[in-house]
Parts: structure tokens; C-alpha cells; sequence
DNA sequence: CTGTATCCTTCGCATTTCGAAATTAATTTA
DNA sequence: TAAATTAATTTCGAAATGCGAAGGATACAG
């Protein structure tokens, strides 16, 4: 009866898999041919895309802490890729930025992984990007829904931590 | 003209982030909850799927260096979550596994990420299942394929793999 | 028996990662 | 206004990751 469900849901789960490890070893295969590492890419990449960003927002932005990502903005600032400036109106703040070369580097080794995935994407006919794009929304949600009717399966009674949010 | 089909793929890439990064997430709350980094985790989750593995496989499937790995088995066997087994016919090889309590503490804590997935994915009509199963196929292969030419991705139905429990 | 290939570990070094404490600036409160 | 509180970063110390190169030990071919 479930034979059929277990089955997609394994195939769907199987191939999740395959896709995060793929962007995975993308990303590595970049990181190598940057010569970043791969926490300092994330990084730039995020800057890329979002522009002036302050450290907090990086680090919530890719869940890291702002410990962490003080000392991957050192090395990058060290080599140049990235510059700090103090907020003007609040001097708390500090903004952070791609510097010229730090957007030359990203120019010249561009998300690969996005690049082929684009092309590839916009051969396909319209009704299946919308099924793609429709899928990926589903996946997207069930992956964030906490809610769905009291999943409690978190019975970890015995674990040393305590957890705090 | 291209207006649509630049937005369908700019929303499939930012859905894709969405969802590694979702999943990243999730990853680091089991990892917080059970006490293990990230890798450990990572490795610990691969023992359990595949069972007796020797480092370098296991190198190779996590895409790390077998030194890395190597680093990783020590403190996880000194934790005694594993245990290495020299092999018996082919003696430079190694075999690790899970313990009692390694297999325990896995037990304790599944794999959050993909229990909740499954259970939305069962409550999808059949339809959508074969939906988000063949989009999630393309994708995959979207982002495998290094040749975009001649990439007319006929048939992607075999996914061969040997099954476990 | 000798060389070569394979598998794993050891070693040295840079980087990541985090929590806790420290710093500086803004905001609220008394 | 002064003092206390809150907020944004950084510094510090310590453990873990990650890699390349070098070092065993074992298998295997000739």
C-alpha cells in the first residue's frame, strides 16, 4: 500500500542528496580555482549578491556566528577582496563590500553551478520551468514547515546539551 | 522575451539556496543536539547508510581527504561512536563502523530534515509526488551535466543503487 | 626478490568555528 | 544629564577541520 509512496519519497530524498552533494563539490571545485576556502567563497559570494552588508546580517544570512565571520572578513580584507568602513550615522556598524579586485576575482570565476544550471534551465520548455520552479517551492516548504500537525520527534532525552534559541 | 524565462530561472536558483541552505540548517540543529560537529555528523550519517566502510570510500563518498577523515575516526573512535577493524585478507585495509552506542546515538537522533520532508511528501497527492520526483531528477541532472550540447536528457528513470533497510 | 602501487596514518600548518569576555556606540531610564 | 541597558563588533582561547607531503605497511607484478 505504501510501497509506491516509500518509494518516491526515497527517490525524492535520494536525489536531495545527490544535489546538495553536487553543489557541494561545486562549490569546492571553485573554491579551488579562487584559491579561497570555502567559508571565504560563501562569504563573497554573499557580498556579491547582496551588496553592503554589516557583519551581523552576513552571519544570519549564512548561519554562522559573528565570531566566525569577523575572522574569515580579516583574511579576505587582508587580501584585499574586501573593505570595512564604519557606519556614518550609527558607528556601530560596519560595512562590508567588495573591493575592485574583490569583484574582478568573482567576475572571472562566476558561479559555475549557477551558469550551467541557467543554461541548462532555459533550454527546457516553459511548462516544464514552471514544474520545476513549482516543485522546488514545495520542496522549499515542506523542508521549513515546523508546523503540519504536532511533529513532536524530537524525544532526545539523554544528550548532554541544552538547547537554547 | 527573455523577461519570463530569466525570472522562472533566477526564482529555481534562489529556491535551490533556499533549500541548501534549509538543509544546512537543520543539519547544524542535529548537530547541536547530539553533541557532534558538522563532519562528525556527516560521517556518522554515512555509516549508518552504508554499513562497513573503509576510509577511503568514505573519503570518497563526503568528498574530504583521507587525512581529514582519518582525523575525524579518531575522535569519533575515542568517543566510541566507531571502531576500526583492520581487514583480514586484505590487511592494509581498514574497516569502520558504527558501535552499539554510535548506532544508538543515531537512533536518538534521526535525520530531522528527512523525517519531516517525508512525512509532508506522503500527504502530497500522487501526482505531485511524480512531479516534484521527475523535477528534482532534472535538476539533478542540470546540475551534473558539464556538457550542455548535446544534452538532450532523454531518459533519466534509472537510478540504479542497491538498497539497504 | 625487487620494484611499484595501494591504503592508511602521521605531521605541520593554515583556517574554521564557537563561546565568553571586552570594546565602543546608541538608547533608555531614572 | 548621568547611569544603566541594549546593540554591533571584535578579541581571545581552544578545539576541530582540512589539506598536502611524507611515512609505514601490505599486496602484487615481473
Amino acid at each position: 500500500m505504501l510501497r509506491n509512496t516509500m518509494e518516491n519519497s526515497q527517490k525524492a530524498l535520494m536525489l536531495m542528496r545527490q544535489i546538495i552533494r553536487s553543489t557541494d563539490m561545486q562549490d569546492k571545485e571553485i573554491s579551488r580555482l579562487t584559491g579561497l576556502t570555502l567559508p571565504q567563497l560563501v562569504v563573497m559570494q554573499t557580498l556579491r549578491e547582496l551588496g553592503q552588508v554589516t557583519p551581523g546580517e552576513l552571519a544570519k544570512e549564512i548561519a554562522l556566528t559573528q565570531a566566525t565571520v569577523t575572522s574569515i572578513l580579516d583574511r579576505l580584507e587582508k587580501k584585499e577582496l574586501v573593505v570595512r568602513e564604519r557606519g556614518k550615522e550609527d558607528k556601530r556598524r560596519v560595512w562590508v563590500s567588495l573591493t575592485e579586485s574583490g569583484v574582478e576575482l568573482m567576475k572571472g570565476a562566476p558561479a559555475t553551478r549557477q551558469e550551467i544550471f541557467v543554461r541548462n534551465f532555459e533550454d527546457m520548455q516553459p511548462w516544464e520551468q514552471s514544474m520545476v520552479v513549482a516543485s522546488l517551492e514545495r520542496v522549499s516548504y515542506m523542508l521549513n514547515a515546523q508546523h503540519l500537525d504536532a511533529a513532536p520527534l524530537l524525544d532526545i532525552g539523554q544528550l548532554d546539551r541544552p538547547q537554547e534559541s
